[in-house]
DNA sequence: GGTGTAAGCCTTACGACGTAAGGTAGGCCG
DNA sequence: CGGCCTACCTTACGTCGTAAGGCTTACACC
């Protein structure tokens, strides 16, 4: 479909490394991660397995890679917010940093497996340490010692990317089921079902769950919102180095 | 070695799942995660591979069975803690939370694999909600509201197991590297140089590496002390937490 | 005792996977 | 024109999880 260009300089490869980062970034959102694999990456771009390695060292590569990809749409999307005045208020480190970090996490919601890749990355993304450095930014400007910026990474942890690993998903990113698949539906009920059945074990537990679930609209016990919970935890913690900051600054 | 029983009952298998379950994790333990195979599993107990699908459906089923062991430990050891006095102050449940989340952690600690399978997991384990229904007990004690409860379960996370996924960590425990291998000193180091060679990009990151490393007693930047800046994040919550909470209560 | 049954273990084999090794063909520069 | 470099391909190896089916042992019952 695509015509050969014969003139210009390079006439040979339409393939880049770029090119298949960006297709593999597709592959996962598209069919999840499971089903990212050298041959069906390859499928995609119309060539053979073995031709990536001409562009990518091996998978681990193709995969600091993908994170990479990813990391520079967080960066595009932060750099994309207003810049704080130069004349705000010191207090202000803290709403910027919020933007921040729920704009970091609309890109990874946008990529579901993009987090499980992070955490086994060993080596840095250069995007992401940038990301990191304007977090450390604001709250220098916030007034705080470097020691506590430090220990406010920690704290924030994974968070400070937009994403808090949900111990028991209802469905792993990892999965890449076949779009088809039926078996979803009564995964939260199953859950409750086997909560019931054990109620004497983890009598706080359900009761919690009783007393959640019904000032809630849905009494189906659709689960938590994930957004409202992201940002109570994130609250809580910039709350918490604020008075830190505070008291800091004598 | 093990004369055979020509008495009881059961003569024929001393294999159970049980058995099966403990040898993963030992092996686990022992070589890392990705040693962890149905076939090197089978050769730890001297049968062969698909011996093993007797005492587990499946590799899934074994993680499962594997995350449970690991998980009544935790619930061992905490419930080794001495209990929470009947007469105790409402504010004690802080300090009772610590102490139960540090133990949860301590036991993580011997088994660095076990948050990274934890976190693939897509159902329960008993042991693992049983622990969480007491962390509910104890801020219900300390005057939650269920639905504040719920919130802060949420803002733990896998805090309230007494692990935070550090992004990058030094050693993939997924790696299973053979216990001779030779490249790892000289991580830290090469990570510094990276960030010393995009000092320009970074300045923050930079400034803040050069602060916090010379008030540290180890001047080769020796990283951080996981223990210290878990800790830190983890009091960060439990206080922001005691506030809400004492605002609930009017 | 003999016999049926079922459990525990083994053998063989299949289709994924990542990737090592080496082959081929086209465009560039001399 | 000839050599070379590079993008791509072919083939093949060793690993993984596991499906299918066979052997053997120990018990239940007659």
């Amino acid at each position: 479909m695509t015509s050969p260009r014969t003139t210009g300089t390079a006439p040979r490869s339409a393939l880049t490394r770029a090119r298949v980062l960006e297709s593999a970034v597709a592959l996962a959102d598209r069919d999840g991660l499971g089903a990212l694999t050298m041959r069906s990456l390859a499928r995609e771009l119309g060539i053979e397995a073995m031709s990536l390695y001409h562009h990518v060292a091996n998978k681990e590569d193709l995969l600091d890679g993908v994170v990479d990809v990813v990391a520079a749409e967080i960066q595009d999307a932060v750099g994309r917010l207003e810049p704080l005045a130069d004349d705000a208020p010191r207090s202000s480190w803290k709403p910027a940093m919020r933007r921040q970090i729920l704009t970091a996490r609309s890109v990874l919601l946008r990529h579901p497996w993009a987090s499980t890749v992070l955490e086994t990355r060993k080596s840095f993304s250069l995007h992401v340490v940038r990301y990191f450095d304007s977090l450390i930014g604001l709250m220098r400007r916030g007034g705080f010692s470097y020691d506590l910026v430090h220990h406010a990474m920690h704290a924030l942890g994974s968070r400070a990317l937009g994403f808090s690993q949900e111990l028991f998903e209802p469905d792993g990113a990892t999965a890449g089921s076949a779009p088809g698949g039926g078996a979803k539906e009564g995964a939260d009920d199953a859950a409750t079902a086997m909560l019931m059945q054990m109620a004497d074990q983890v009598p706080h537990m359900v009761e919690m769950l009783a007393a959640v679930s019904h000032d809630d609209a849905d009494p189906t016990l659709g689960w938590c919102d994930d957004q409202t919970e992201f940002e109570f935890g994130l609250d809580i913690i910039l709350d918490g180095l604020d008075r830190l900051a505070e008291r800091e600054r004598h």
